[in-house]
DNA sequence: TGTAGTTGCGCC
DNA sequence: AAAGGGCGCAACTACA
């Protein structure tokens, strides 16, 4: 699989790398000027490191903060103005550092990224990419247009909607669930519905459901529940408003509890995907790990028949190659006469290999068309 | 100077 | 005891 970054998709990403870089370094001059001096520098500027954790610990508590964590999650709870620009900052520098002009070096000559794939690289039965990972681009449109399909050619993208939850549906066998996704309901409305006791709920609402119910169907706690609503979302909840999201939930999913409850009374020693693939996990293991085992181990099984049926069918569409695949998505690059046709094969053959191992609960591939792989 | 371990964060 | 899971990469830190 080999995505292209062509010479127009070269210069728009290190527009972005340049960007990114101004950016990390004006708001690392901004702390300089709000920062507490640091002990045994004479000038503010270029004091402190804002990348070395230690420093920042400092700072702060020269500021009059004890950090436990420097992590987003908890400086995401620290009213105070160093917090917010270190946030920014940490997001400027990843995209600087990590996805910076370096990143290009991995280009090859004629434009082609040809990354290793491992296909086992996970202990889910998932691929890892490395050299670069291509699995961990940023998301942003920006970023993804860069990688453009050749001339004459376009990028058919398939994503499989809400696969997990639509896996966890079928391993739990949860009636409301089940009858959601039978019945064509949204799933995220229908959870922000039980949180907040109305029938009519907000967009700001049904957004903050998504991450309850992927983080909870895995055992996530409280605590947990309410840092990352906050840090992710920017929705303050009391540790109690959290607990009474999670009760709703589990009140309305009573089948995804029973479920949980059952792991952690058996203890097993092994989980198995709902293809059939086993691993072996301790006894003791965490429940929300062995859950979450089997519902990412059953997405990567169906993702890779979805290759494989590519492959035994290669023949239908010849000149449609993979170039991309990551873990619920997979990208087509083909003539652009022949998008049509390509975009009914790959959905069929990621269809045709998902359901048999979720049935009854149906399968939604959404498709598009463009030349690049951020849509346009 | 090079290596190993830790922390943090991008994606799903 | 309490805990969402899975990766790969960059920067920092400690150490030889």
């Amino acid at each position: 699989m080999t995505a292209t970054v062509d010479r127009r998709g070269r210069a728009a990403w290190e527009a972005l790398a340049d960007q990114a870089e101004r950016e990390a370094e004006g708001l690392a001059q901004q702390f300089d000027a709000i920062a507490p001096p640091r002990e045994g520098y004479l000038s503010q500027a270029g004091a402190w490191n804002w990348s070395s954790n230690d420093q920042v610990k400092e700072a702060f508590r020269a500021a009059g903060i004890d950090l436990e964590s420097t992590e987003d999650d908890a400086l995401a709870a620290v009213a105070h103005p160093l917090a917010a620009l270190l946030r920014h900052y940490r997001a400027a520098s990843k995209l600087a550092s990590t996805y910076g002009r370096k990143w290009l070096k991995q280009v090859a000559a004629e434009g082609r990224v040809y990354a290793d794939w491992r296909q086992l690289g996970c202990i889910t039965g998932r691929m890892s990419s490395s050299s670069p990972n291509m699995q961990n681009l940023p998301g942003e449109e920006r970023y993804r247009r860069c990688f453009r399909a050749p001339e004459g050619r376009v990028l058919v993208k398939a994503d499989y909607s809400q696969i997990e939850l639509r896996i966890a549906a079928r391993i739990s066998g949860d009636k409301a669930l089940l009858e959601a996704y039978r019945t064509g309901q949204d799933v995220h409305t229908l959870t922000a519905r039980r949180m907040t006791g109305k029938q009519e709920v907000t967009a700001a609402e049904r957004k903050l459901a998504k991450p309850v119910n992927f983080g909870l169907i895995y055992g996530l706690s409280a605590r947990t529940l309410r840092r990352k609503a906050l840090a992710e979302y920017g929705v303050s909840m009391t540790e109690e408003d959290a607990q009474r999201y999670k009760a709703a939930f589990f009140t309305t999913y009573a089948g995804i509890d029973c479920w949980h409850r059952h792991i952690r009374r058996q203890r097993p020693t092994e989980v198995r995907t709902l293809a059939g693939r086993r691993f072996v996990v301790g006894p003791d293991d965490f429940y929300g790990a062995k859950a979450n085992y089997a519902v990412q181990g059953t997405g990567g099984d169906g993702l890779k028949a979805a290759l494989a049926l590519l492959w035994e069918r290669r023949h239908e569409v010849a000149g449609a190659v993979p170039v991309l695949a990551v873990h619920d998505e997979v990208v087509v690059e083909c003539d652009a006469g022949q998008a049509e046709a390509v975009a009914a094969w790959l959905k069929t053959a990621m269809v045709e290999a998902m359901a048999p191992l979720i049935d009854p609960v149906p399968v939604e591939v959404e498709v598009k068309v463009a030349r690049t792989w951020g849509g346009d």
